[in-house]
RNA sequence: GGGCUCGUAGUCUAGUGGUUAUGACGUCGCCUUGACAUGGCGGAGGUCGAGAGUUCAAAUCUCUCCGAGCCCA
């Protein structure tokens, strides 16, 4: 059967039965959920809050499957703390601003911003992000997350652009913030300046081309017998190798490595810039690599970082080449206006028609590129605001150490950052789609006029000035047209989430907040601004706990791209498998590691749901028309099981704090399948069948059952919603399973756990024996007796009830300590590693060697001592005698021979001898 | 080129120094059993990426190399 026709199959039989109908069920409690506004943060409470720093999904379009692991993982953490007690502030949220919203506005329209009104395009932009924000908000729901709408935010409103401005006044006013003509990176697509951490770098191939630079002077003949330089008949060349030729109007100065044999030659000589006639000097320098090209290189301003680098170095001119817009400024001649890609194709064109091209080569690079556009980004001189960042790094450290990172090893990529920045943070951007940067200018003497904190949201492009005119020299002012960049809003995130500025109350009871949610990806963005901005702005950390998650990656290993047909729509996982299943998949997702998506996850969760579903049937059926079971008299094996599962509760409650997921599903997935199920329930249901200790029983299964239901409900919030309304909820006073408490521990017998895990492993083998024989496990078993150790047989003495009763033996079983008619041999020793080799070091293998060469000796002394001493072992020196079997230094493995009864057979498992007539 | 993470059965995965490596999916065999055949019981399947080192003892610690992913230059 396909998994389809399985899934009709099942769906038709659940519609009979008061089966698992998983589908149906899950958008009843969607619906439900919201109208009882059951997720909604309660500001007048007592309780302490919990906030968590929601990643403001970005309005470009639906939620992919990373996407939605991620925000699963932040809603385990919200419906935990919710039921530990917790205010939960858990704000549904979207990120709005910026240049990926304008691009898709403008592909899918096939303009670009400037073919239309300004105002006109914001409106544009902004009904595209109204659609995806509501398409999100449903996929929200289907995920079943539990984000509040009551303390929703999107960063594009005029109530956040507000946040962002006045926290651009502050910093404005605290003398961080700058406006400088400095080489930003710039993208000619998207016309705007970007931070290096919006450059991505990705490899392409291009031609490296070699060019003939004329020496100005005439030169000795010798100089021909070197490398890349030669004689034509308009003189003597130096070759130089680019990959930018129509960036040669901009050449500054030509360079050579020091160690060149051929530099004392040419250091300090003029060279032409071929087609621009311009003289440039030979300087030498340290960094020139002197065997790529000809290994003389041509800097021009401003081509790379590297470039940037040498301008510095040597106080070259900014002479630029390309404008803005990516076309060949001014000083590019004839090439003027041309766009990079015509202007490279003239220029070369024109070197050869010269015979100044002498060879081009196909060469891999590594260029840095937009990152959303993935056009190659340009340096442009261009005047920008900027907010001093080099001069915080240790702030930003210091903030970071002093939060708790999950996981750990994230820290490092953040300090990483930190080491290498160089350079301010560029934060004005010239588009449209943003936060309008709140300043006006005087157009004669550059004062900068803010707008006043009380006015703001303002739009300094349609609002008027707080100053008619300017108060230093009467000029003109003229509103700012630059926008921020986006992670100017994003990166307040805390600071809107707690009203700052807005309600200092609420401020000092929820800032810092107890989590900040992100993925990997944009530690160097999000993270690190806001860290800076947050702590610039409040002397404070911007909150307590870092929970980084890793990538989603296709079912191959391989990153999803639409380009390669390998995305993972999680709807149709959901619509196929149902929300809770995919979640067992998000949460199987370790956090901080590079997960591919795992159907077989999604598939172990419809198996796990169903497994649930079928025990906590059995549970309901026992408690059926019943009050609500009240401690009594507990027997011994549930006195076993009540502990284990105390201690499950201690343990899952230790992962959960410390975020780990994956481990705690699998805990309590243990647990209920493969103790409480396997075993408990086995013993249990035999038990009710005959009227035994039903009172006991009965309690143990309604806490048990409420007690894991309530474990898995912040993985698994709607079959665990539905299984507690049917079964629970009369016997409980909260409305919703998710909003009540995390369970506690019951009870912990070290004593009574021990018998129980004997009698679990007696009873599982003998019903593994069962299987084995073709004998229903229901089905009598004459058995006259079973001999073990003393410990063992107490252990089952104990429990002979319930043992008779689940494996179906005869009321006068007995339980024998000892041994049946039978002979043994012991056939081998085994010494214990563990114990022998801290104790003698180097001498431990000596010692083994020794045990396994006269073991047959040893295995005499045993048969007639019952044991060992370490005198025994004759090559050992020791003071002390200790008994080595007994203190565990070796093992015996022995074979049992049987003298068998003539009318019955003898059964071995493990350390048991059971005896079975061979009659009946 | 640098940083981080990962590499364990056909596939995925657990495993912070103790020699017999966990579990799941798949696979093979047996079983209608009073919640569940979407179940139960059992079996087969491994040079723990490669090599070297530390140690009485290494999947585990160290180094080198190889491969994958992410981030950066």
């Amino acid at each position: 059967m396909t998994s389809t026709n399985l899934l009709l199959y099942h769906m038709e039989k659940n519609s009979m039965s008061t089966e698992y109908n998983q589908k149906s069920l899950e958008e009843k409690w969607q619906k439900k959920w919201q109208e009882m506004k059951l997720y909604y943060f309660d500001f007048n409470s007592n309780k302490k809050p919990y906030s968590i720093d929601v990643p403001p999904r970005y309005a470009s379009g639906p939620l992919h499957a990373g996407h939605a692991v991620h925000y699963t993982h932040i809603d385990f953490a919200a419906r935990y703390m919710r039921m530990k007690g917790y205010n939960v502030f858990f704000p549904l949220c979207f990120d709005v601003n910026g240049i990926p919203i304008e691009e898709r506005v403008e592909r899918r329209l096939n303009i670009t911003r400037k073919d239309i009104d300004r105002h006109e395009f914001i409106k544009l932009c902004s009904e595209f992000a109204e659609k995806n924000i509501k398409l999100m908000t449903d996929q929200f729901n289907i995920l079943g997350e539990s984000m509040d709408p009551s303390i929703f935010y999107q960063t594009n409103a005029e109530y956040y652009r507000r946040i962002t401005q006045i926290s651009f006044i502050e910093l404005f006013n605290k003398n961080l913030i700058y406006k400088g003509k400095f080489p930003v990176n710039w993208c000619p697509r998207c016309m705007t300046a970007m931070a290096d951490a919006e450059v991505t770098y990705s490899d392409r191939s291009t031609k490296l081309n070699t060019i003939k630079f004329y020496f100005k002077e005439d030169q000795p003949d010798d100089i021909t017998k070197f490398h890349s330089i030669g004689r034509d008949d308009k003189g003597i060349y130096v070759e130089i190798a680019t990959t930018r030729p129509e960036m040669l109007p901009s050449c500054q100065i030509v360079a050579i490595h020091p160690s060149d044999e051929r530099t004392p030659w040419i250091i300090d000589k003029k060279v032409i810039v071929p087609l621009f006639g311009k003289q440039v000097k030979i300087i030498e320098d340290e960094s020139v690599d002197p065997d790529f090209g000809s290994g003389v290189v041509m800097i021009c301003t401003v081509g790379d970082k590297e470039d940037l680098n040498w301008v510095f170095k040597y106080k070259l001119p900014l002479e630029m080449s390309i404008d803005e817009e990516g076309k060949m400024t001014e000083i590019c001649g004839k090439y003027k206006g041309m766009t990079i890609n015509d202007a490279k194709k003239a220029v070369i064109q024109d070197l050869e028609k010269n015979n100044i091209l002498i060879k081009q080569e196909d060469l891999d690079q590594n260029v840095g590129s937009c990152w959303r556009c993935k056009t190659p980004v340009e340096f442009i001189n261009a005047e920008q605001w900027f907010l001093k960042t080099i001069e915080f790094k240790e702030m930003v450290r210091n903030s970071s150490n002093s939060m708790k990172w999950h996981p750990e090893f994230m820290k490092i990529r953040l300090e990483e950052w930190i080491d290498s920045l160089e350079w301010d943070w560029v934060i004005s951007r010239q588009r449209y789609f943003a936060t309008p940067i709140p300043l006006w200018e005087c157009n004669k003497c550059g004062k900068v006029v803010l707008a006043r904190i009380e006015d703001c949201y303002v739009d300094p492009t349609i609002t008027k000035p707080p100053n008619e005119r300017c108060p230093k020299c009467e000029g003109e002012l003229i509103g700012c047209e630059d926008v921020f960049d986006t992670w100017m809003d994003s990166s307040i995130s805390p600071l809107y989430n707690t009203f700052w500025h807005r309600d200092d109350e609420k401020f000092k009871k929820l800032y810092p907040m107890s989590l900040r949610p992100q993925a990997h990806d944009i530690i160097r963005t999000w993270a690190f601004y806001t860290i800076l901005r947050c702590n610039l702005l409040t002397d404070e950390k911007p909150f307590e706990n870092m929970m980084m998650g890793g990538f989603i990656l296709s079912e191959d290993g391989t990153p999803m791209h639409a380009s390669l047909g390998n995305v993972i729509d999680p709807l149709k996982i959901i619509n196929e498998f149902g929300s809770d299943a995919f979640r067992c998949y998000a949460a199987s997702c370790a956090l901080g590691e590079d997960n591919s998506f795992r159907r077989k996850e999604v598939i172990r969760g419809t198996r796990l749901l169903r497994k649930i579903w079928n025990a906590e049937q059995f549970i309901a059926n026992n408690l059926k028309n019943q009050s609500k079971p009240i401690e009594t008299d507990l027997i011994d094996i549930d006195k076993w099981i009540l502990t284990k599962y105390s201690k499950l509760i201690k343990k899952c409650t230790i992962l959960m704090d410390k975020l780990d997921y994956s481990q705690t599903m699998k805990e309590v997935e243990y647990f209920l399948w493969h103790e409480f199920a396997d075993h408990y329930i086995e013993m249990a249901k035999s038990s009710i069948y005959k009227n035994e200790n039903l009172e006991s029983i009965r309690y143990t299964l309604y806490n048990i059952g409420l007690g894991t239901l309530k474990l898995f409900a912040p993985f698994f919030p709607h079959i665990t919603e539905e299984i507690y309304q049917d079964n629970y909820k009369q016997y409980e006073k909260e409305k919703s399973i998710h909003i009540s408490p995390w369970p506690k521990e019951l009870i912990l017998d070290e004593e009574k756990e021990k018998d129980g895990e004997i009698v679990k492993k007696y009873i599982s083998q003998i019903r593994a024996y069962k299987s084995e024989q073709g004998i229903a496990l229901n089905s009598p078993l004459n058995a006259i007796n079973t001999y073990s150790t003393k410990e063992k047989i107490e252990a089952l003495q104990k429990n002979s009830q319930i043992i008779k009763t689940t494996l179906n033996l005869p009321e006068k079983h007995g339980f024998i300590e000892g041994k049946p008619d039978i002979e043994e041999e012991i056939t081998q020793i085994m010494p214990v590693y563990a114990k022998i080799g801290p104790l003698f070091k180097k001498e431990s293998k000596k010692i083994i060697e020794w045990i396994q060469k006269n073991h047959e000796e040893l295995i005499k002394k045993i048969n007639k001592n019952k044991d060992l001493k370490w005198s025994d072992i004759t090559i050992i020196k020791i003071d002390k005698d200790e008994k080595l079997l007994e203190n565990n230094y070796i093992k015996i493995k022995k074979e049992t021979h049987l003298q068998g009864k003539k009318d019955a057979n003898i059964l071995q498992i493990d350390d048991y001898y059971i005896e079975i007539s061979n009659e009946g």
